[in-house]
DNA sequence: AGAAGAAAGTTGACGCGTCAACGAAAAAGG
DNA sequence: CCTTTTTCGTTGACGCGTCAACTTTCTTCT
């Protein structure tokens, strides 16, 4: 079997597959962060990154951060009632609408942020300096690029 | 709280953030191959990458497999007793290895990788085509030179 | 005002991805 | 040789990410 093939993909293909490259990569990055957090600050990703959300935009309702991020929504409520429960986030209830709430750092869930947050942009810089300015740009074009074919792709397939 | 932020993340940060663009990115494009091969195929991803290494490789052993990609070893194990339980590939133990064994399609899993294998290819092929030709070759010099940084990453933080 | 529809959040199920622990077998090296 | 180390595969645990079902509340429309 299998080797009776007809010229498909060659044995150095897979590194050319994009979406292959971009899972690897991807994968490698969350695991690098998942690890550095963990040790730095006894965090999960998702919870550094609500943390960075409400740093970036203050008091913000679920809905919101689901908003802006892409995240789902299941996973974005799930995250908040552990940092809920382990006291670094509090629920201030919405008056102008019931189903909602807001979130915001306690003292303590801002302390954890600003002890994490040095190192993770330590990191972020050493990602950014990996790449020439010019090639930096492209790759955010591509980036771009990439989610827009996304948006119509499983139409056109 | 959270309002009296020192500068640190704009409103529009989490769109430069690089390893957030990546992430959202890779994390749309493997729902959608996961929506399509289930569609398509009725199997998984990870079982639709398993078939591409065997296509690409002929009849392999998992460690083989775990060197090629990167992949878990225990995801491939797992990956693959799914595989061999609904008779998509079959297992021959190794003369030489007696604690490895090759894996290689059977018929019914070459034909199930053959039907899902067009819509795929054309999946690939509007990725690429999203991008210039001289994008492209940037993304993937990107790729590399990225994965080169996550090497010793962790030592300079 | 009342009914229909949409939005917010919660929860359960499932696949992906990593890590660590383990037993069996092979390789290395004294 | 025979001990030590390494490799191979399996398994359990946990977090990420998606999807769907469901409840509550709000909005819209007539």
């Amino acid at each position: 079997m299998a080797n009776d093939r007809h010229t498909s993909y060659s044995a150095e293909a897979l590194p050319k597959l994009m979406t292959f490259r971009l899972s690897r990569l991807q994968a490698r990055a969350n695991a690098q962060a998942a690890r550095i957090l963990m040790k730095h600050a006894g965090i999960s990703l998702s919870e550094w990154r609500i943390f960075v959300i409400i740093e970036t935009n203050g008091k913000i309702a679920p809905a919101e951060i689901v908003r802006l991020t892409q995240f789902d929504k299941g996973l974005v409520s799930r995250t908040i009632k552990k940092l809920h429960e382990n006291g670094m986030v509090r629920i201030e209830n919405s008056e102008s609408d019931h189903r909602s709430h807001l979130i915001d750092f306690t003292p303590q869930g801002f302390a954890l942020f600003e002890r994490a947050r040095p190192i993770m942009r330590r990191r972020q810089k050493l990602f950014r300096d990996a790449l020439e300015p010019e090639e930096l740009e492209v790759l955010f074009r591509a980036f771009d690029k990439l989610d827009l074919a996304l948006d119509d792709m499983e139409d056109k397939l």
